[in-house]
DNA sequence: TGTACATCAGTGAACGCGCGTTCACTGATGTAC
DNA sequence: TGTACATCAGTGAACGCGCGTTCACTGATGTAC
């Protein structure tokens, strides 16, 4: 059925979209075709063109979503309490829950796109919504870590987001094994065990 | 020229995948042709199904052969020293290097293939080298760290890896900007510091 | 050892397929009167 | 408000391309005598 209402058509794009920023971070940015994305809005291929100049320009509309949604949502997490160790455990328990590595299509899109980062050209205009993202992700987190140096903060926020990466990629990597549990669960009790405080006062 | 000897074709059939074990951990485990691998074997691609009987095949083929040749350096990496934490830290600057994390086709296939093994289907045979290999190395890991306790001992090297694989994962993903070795130095201070006993949360 | 011939490793053209992208077409939408 | 027509969002066939895979062919290798 060929032309739609304007108010339709962009209700379509967003659509399309939407259903990106979930099967890219499903399956990968080069997982899936125009075809894949345009059904998956309940559409056909043919109409992609008239709204994105190619497949990349989705790609990067659609991590840019991405990145900005996740970012609300943390802050909204960490919004719900006043206390720092209470905030940073409201991000990491859905961070490496069953469901976050069950469900990539609506978690972090850091370790969605990361492993396709690296074989990523320089040139790619899918490195700037990802590292612009990631740097407020990491950002976000940092204002959460316990220390009162600067330098330390930075340090512990990136330590310990690398180990959410890590856990959350090799968990879903090892998904069905008994061990995929057990990476979330060691990574999970890390992170949240009480501290006696930062290791360098001692 | 064709039919070279019987010595050569095994020869050739070991440069095909010797030349995978790098491609694939470079570029991905669907980042590579069969084109690509013979041409980097120095052939032509028609003769590839007279060496292998698929794609996947050598792929599993080179997945099995990286993760022995890698597990073999760990161990020898350990065996220069009696010290747990010399050991340790033997393995771990090596591989949270900028040498490492330019050099991924000599590197970790753990982490060159966490992020395709996620997209991978339950019955693909690319899991069980992966997942054979990951439980190797693990264990080699594991036989570092410093409790007394066998299961904070495997929480212990579960963090840890997990740490390494999340930190060069995401090094490699920002290859380029100043964050990336930042984050390689993060993790490397912070898993080879002194430390009073078991693993300071930092 | 020398010869005649069968074998078969490697070549490159060809296959079917799915991909990103283009385009002629359709018919409801939106607008000028 | 009603009508006539231009616009243009979406359709589906078609494009060129690269891919995994197949195959007829070549000629050096390996072997039987």
């Amino acid at each position: 059925m060929p032309r739609v209402s304007r108010k339709q058509a962009d209700l379509n794009r967003e659509t399309i979209v939407d259903a990106a920023t979930r099967l890219f971070r499903e399956r990968g940015l080069h997982g899936i075709s125009v075809v894949d994305v345009m059904a998956a809005a309940g559409l056909t291929h043919g109409g992609f063109y008239g709204h994105f100049e190619s497949k990349e320009a989705l790609a990067k509309e659609a991590s840019e979503r991405v990145f900005k949604e996740v970012g609300t949502r943390w802050r909204e997490r960490i919004a719900t309490t006043d206390d720092k160790a209470t905030a940073r455990r409201a991000l990491i328990e859905p961070y490496l829950s069953a469901h976050s590595r069950d469900n990539p299509g609506e978690s972090c899109p850091v370790v969605a796109f990361a492993g396709d980062m690296c074989h990523e050209s320089a040139e790619s205009g899918l490195r700037e919504p990802f590292m612009a993202g990631l740097n407020r992700l990491l950002d976000s987190f940092g204002k959460l870590m316990d220390s009162e140096d600067p330098t330390e903060n930075r340090q512990q926020a990136l330590v310990q987001y690398s180990l959410m990466v890590g856990a959350l990629t090799l968990a879903r990597a090892t998904r069905g094994e008994a061990l995929s549990d057990e990476i979330l669960e060691a990574a999970q009790h890390f992170l949240t065990a009480e501290k006696p405080e930062p290791p360098s006062p001692a």
